[in-house]
Parts: structure tokens; C-alpha cells; sequence
DNA sequence: AAGTTATCTGCAATCGTTTTTAGCAATTTG
DNA sequence: CAAATTGCTAAAAACGATTGCAGATAACTT
């Protein structure tokens, strides 16, 4: 009925508790043979909190996403796992976009697991500044992916080369001879979305065009802000003629209100997002896009965050990032595919550590 | 450094450890003030694994899927957590279809987590089969999701009407006017690949049509797998004019052969997919599915796995199903698209115990 | 004010392991 | 043959909380 513990299995051989312990470490025992009939006989299996109290480990590694929904981060959390091994398991938590939720989260989960890899929703919530000292007093194990919260320094991240991606799709929109380029962008202050404004500007700026500052919108990162934003540049005196968008989500909110409104892609409007999709290559018209390797960037995480687990904070916080790169369809006028890797400072999986 | 225990909380306020516990549970209290403020000046915060180990509980529930990446499974994953609220937390577990990964898992987590939401990749899996008597012995709480193992009998199971909805989707083919229909089918040792499969030769045989076996191709459910089963079907002497894919992944599979074979859809070939997306609508041409509310399944599967957990095996196992709606675009050919739902026996969200 | 009841408290046991300590027996060494 | 080494073992002390029990205060009765 209930489970049998090391002292019924010490019972039964006739040794005490510690040989039968000391067998499931892998020393040698006399009666082993005995000792594994009486493990099955008896269905035992350790107390795993028995033995995590002793240990001081939990075993397990929380990974915090805004929504294990977007394929983005579902890829990001295969990658952790994947990556992970069998030596930590993973927990899940989606935060669904609430501060409040990610706040309880955080405070709940700080030493009660081993790590935690973590991306922040926002750029500043008022409530993890309150934890810095926690944080900081503990040195507990935490990696940022993808976003990172600008207060708290001295952390482990893993994120994507945002600015060089956005110059990549905005000259992309250049070369098209596009010069009212809008951009459809995502909370400034999240640093995908900062970054990527950034990136945005500065090719623009390069390309000495004037921002029209109707051209940048800021949203919120979902389908539904996606498409409202492409309304409102829809509904622009003077619209844009090609669309930089900014993550994923938007890009497919973007798309419908374009389909909505009968307006053609590339025809009259050029449409370029950020993350790529296995159907993006289906969408009507295939969808020109930037891409990252999320899966690289969830594995880069989890290996950063094991070794800090492993050696405290001995080491200097690294920051990684991975690339961005031009994945060419047809969606901003190409009529021939082809990908175009980033030739700027950062390497597909190069780190540099600050 | 270290963290502080509830001793010397304790010690600091001059009570004792059992006092502060109780302060913790929320009984009444002399010197709560104080508590209160010691626990705040440690920054003491309690161990759970020896509060796990008391208790006999986890508090941690864990969803196995083959893949997180897939998003159905995510949508399965979102819709668990939601439903666990803040009393439970989700370890997640991908097998990546991976036989020996999944068994390890089963094994790892029998009695390490209050209970399990399972979705098999498997129907028959041989290490499952081996586990049984265990299970059954110690009636641990399991809920099976969109698959099930059929050996293994007398757990919850939370289902999608598989035959219903490949009925509705053959049918749908069949009222276009296609009588070479074919159906790339998931592997029939699989819950939903036999279902849609049995789904899909009733309508044949309702409409008197017989069936042509060229037109049955089993395959994974993996994207190069409906690729290359589209590839076999239009290698064909005699082409099928319409197919019925069996879940989301092989549909994507299936449409870049056709893209890549340049066969326009619907014209030269109807296409209808099982398991809805958010692009669906925006692929070329706007796809015909068949739909399920999978994050619906996921919060029944959590809430049918939380009472189990509270009541144990008293009341006798569930068998939920969530219905299957048709969802009408333009892969077949529709000009307009529409709605359907199942008008057969299974509701959405209804349940029936048996 | 004394008796009764209602609250709150500390002690100690407990959850199921691991790990340290010391001890015993058998083997090797001088 | 005594002494030292080796190889294993049992007993007991952690790990950090919760909880039943009995005793101590406090709060009501009359």
C-alpha cells in the first residue's frame, strides 16, 4: 500500500539502514544480492524528499516564460531540457504576460529550487527590484534569456543579438528601395523590444532617411497588439510601404488585419517579422523573417545556469548571445529564397563574458 | 549566507520552533509581532523539502508530452497549469517520442510527484506494461491525455472525439464532391491515429465508397513524416483528389510536398487537417480543420488529476472527451468559410464517467 | 477570589534519508 | 605472534520542518 522505506528493507535483509543506504550509493556491501531481492520484493524506491532535505538539492530547475504557448519560448524551454539531461528536471512555469503572477512566482521559487532560468516580461518590475537584495544576499543561481531586468546586474544571460537583427530586416526593406519603413514594436521596455527599436533607427538613420515617428509603433509583443497596430499604420494618411515586425506573435496579428483589409503582400506593403516558423514558409506570401536558434538559446541557459549551480558565483556573470539571421522569402519582394547570416560582431552560439 | 532555519527564527525571538510553525500556519500567536519581524530580518523562508517530507507531499504534478514544441501539446500544458492554480506547480517532461526517455521518466517519477499527466506516445509501450502491477499496487494517480495505453486500464483519460471529427472531416471532403479521398494517418497503435483512422473508413463506408488501400498511408505524426507520405500519394498512378491529414504536424509536412510539387490546393488537390493553429487562417489557400479545444483537455485532465489526488481511487475513473469541431476554410474548396460543430454524441467539455 | 474553561506554549517524536564515528573481524605486515 | 592495515558494519546524529501531548497562562464564570 504505501511505500516501503530503507529501514523496512534494512528489516528484512537483517542489516541496518545505513548498509542498505550505502548499497544505493554504490559501495560495496556483503549482502547486495539479498539486499536488491528484498528492493524488489518490497517495490522500494528512495524518499526523494527525505533525500533532498539531506542534500540540500532539489534536483529541479524552474524555468519561467511569459507563455509556453508561443513557440518562441517553447523551443527555448526544449532547449533547456534538452540540455538539462537526466541530472535536473525542469519546472514549468507560464507567467501569461501578469507581473503578479511572475512576481508570486519568483518569490515562491527562490531556494526552493536549484535554479532558475528566467524570462522577465518585463524591463522593470517594481516587485523583483524589492528581491534584489535576496537575490543578491543569496547569490541563488539565475539566468536571463532573452530579456533581462535592467536593475539587477551581475546575473548570467543568454540573449539575441537584437540590434544587428533589426538593421539586418530594416537594410532588407532598404534594399528594397523602401524608404517609409514603419516598425511595429514591442514593449521599449523589454530589451527585445528596445533593442530592436534601436536597430530599426539606426539603419534608418544610416540610410539618412528621416523617422517618421508615426512609422513606430509600440505594442505588446501579441496577436491582438499586432493587429491593432497594423491598423493604425493602415489607417495613416501617408502609410508605410514596408512594415518591420517586431516578434512573432504581432507578425501573425499584422497579417490578418492585412488580410482583413484585401491589402496585398509584398505588392502593397512589404512585410518582414522577427522569429521564424515552421509554417512561415507556407503563409501567403511566405514570410521573410529574422531568425535566432531558440533552441541554442534555451541550452545555452541551462549549461550557463548548471555551472553556476555547480561552482556559486565564482566565476564572472557571463552574457551570451546568438545571432540573428536573415531568412529571405517573399515577403518583401524577393522572388528567391535565401538566408543571409549575420555578418556583424556576434557568432551563432559565440558568448563574450563581461 | 546560508538560508536561515526556523530555529533560529526561533532562538532570536526567544520562543520556540514550534511556536514560530504555528505562527507560520496561521494560529494565533502571542509574540507574532515579533515573529513576524525576525522572519523578515532573516529573511528566513521555509525549506520546503523538509515541510515536503513531513507532509508525504510534493506538491508537484508532472505533464509528460512528446514534444513541447508542438503546439497542441503547449496548448495541453497551458490549459494544466491554469487549472492547477497556485496549489499545485507543473514539472514538465518532453520524451521527443523517444521510448527509453519516456520509460525512464515513468520510473523516475512514480512516487516523486503527487500525480502524472501522461500523453503517451505510444499505445503499446512494453517498459509501460511492466510498470502496471506498480502503478496498480500503489494507485498512483494518473491521467491519460489525447492518448492512452490500452493495457493499462482503470485510470482517467481525458480524450478528443477522434472519430467524430474524422468523420466530420471525411464527410466535409465527401460532400465537395471527392470520392478518392485519402487519409495520412498517425501511427495506429496511437489513440488518435487508430480513432481518426476508424473516423475516416466509416464515412467511406457510409458513402459506399470503397476503400482504396493505396489511399491509407501510415505515418508518424511528424512533419517530414506527412511530407513524405504527400510524396508517396502523389507518386500514385492514380492520384486521391483530396486528403485528410492526420494532425497538425504531418499537415504542415504534407503542404510543403505539395508546394514544392506545385499542386494547387484546393484545386488540383483538397487538403483538411486535423488540430487547428493560429496561422491556419493565413497559410495558402486558409485551412479546413478539424479543431479541439486542447487547452480545455489539459485543465480537465489537471482537474480530474487534482481530485484524484485529494480522494484517491474512492470514485471510479473518469473518461472525459472533448468534442471535435469542423472548421471550414479554403483548403476544400468552400468559398466561405464557417463553422461546424459536432452535432454527435460528445459535447464540448461534456464528460461521461463509465 | 476561587474554580472552570479556553488559549497558547514548549518538549519531544517524527518524516526517510545520508553521513560521520567508532567498532569489529579478517587479513597483512614486521 | 603481536601490531597494523583493510573492509565492512551498526549506531547515532544530522537535515528542517510539523504535530500530539501535557503543562502553563490567560480569560471567563459564579
Amino acid at each position: 500500500m504505501s511505500n516501503a522505506t530503507i529501514s523496512d528493507v534494512a528489516k528484512k535483509v537483517g542489516v541496518s539502514e545505513s548498509t542498505v543506504s550505502r548499497y544505493l550509493s554504490g559501495f560495496k556491501v556483503r549482502n547486495s544480492e539479498l539486499i536488491k531481492k528484498a528492493i524488489k520484493e518490497l517495490n522500494y524506491r528512495p524518499n526523494i524528499m527525505a533525500r533532498n532535505l539531506k542534500s540540500g538539492k532539489t534536483g529541479l530547475v524552474s524555468v519561467i516564460v511569459p507563455d509556453i504557448t508561443n513557440p518562441f519560448f517553447a523551443a527555448i524551454v526544449r532547449g533547456a531540457e534538452v540540455a538539462a539531461g537526466d541530472e535536473y528536471m525542469l519546472q514549468l512555469i507560464s507567467t501569461g504576460d501578469d507581473p503578479e503572477k511572475e512576481e508570486a512566482a519568483i518569490r515562491r521559487l527562490i531556494g526552493r529550487v536549484d535554479g532558475l532560468i528566467y524570462v522577465p516580461s518585463q524591463e522593470n518590475s517594481s516587485v523583483i527590484k524589492d528581491e534584489i537584495n535576496e537575490i543578491e544576499a543569496q547569490s541563488f543561481p539565475i539566468v536571463f534569456v532573452d530579456r533581462v531586468i535592467s536593475k539587477l546586474k551581475g546575473f548570467d544571460s543568454v540573449l539575441a543579438d537584437n540590434r544587428s537583427g533589426a538593421l539586418l530586416a530594416t537594410n532588407h526593406l532598404l534594399e528594397h528601395g523602401h524608404t517609409e519603413i514603419a516598425h511595429i514594436a514591442g514593449p521599449v521596455n523589454s530589451t527585445p523590444g528596445k533593442g530592436r527599436v534601436e536597430g530599426f533607427l539606426a539603419a534608418l538613420k544610416s540610410a539618412k532617411i528621416e523617422n517618421n515617428s508615426d512609422y513606430l509603433v509600440e505594442s505588446d509583443f501579441t496577436v491582438l497588439g499586432g493587429y491593432q497596430a497594423m491598423m493604425s499604420l493602415l489607417s495613416l494618411k501617408k502609410r508605410p510601404s514596408a512594415v518591420f515586425v517586431g516578434n512573432n506573435l504581432m507578425t501573425i496579428g499584422a497579417l490578418k488585419a492585412l488580410k482583413e483589409a484585401k491589402i496585398k503582400v509584398p505588392e502593397q506593403m512589404a512585410i518582414i517579422g522577427f522569429d521564424d516558423h515552421e509554417l512561415s514558409d507556407l503563409v501567403n506570401p511566405p514570410l521573410t523573417v529574422i531568425s535566432r536558434d531558440a533552441h541554442l538559446q534555451g541550452a545555452l541557459a541551462m549549461t550557463t545556469l548548471l555551472e553556476r549551480i555547480r561552482q556559486g558565483y565564482q566565476f564572472p556573470p557571463k552574457q551570451l548571445m546568438v545571432d540573428a539571421n536573415l531568412v529571405v522569402r517573399m515577403s518583401c519582394g524577393s522572388t528567391c529564397p535565401y538566408r543571409k547570416t549575420n555578418t556583424g560582431k556576434s557568432l551563432m552560439g559565440s558568448s563574450k563574458s563581461s
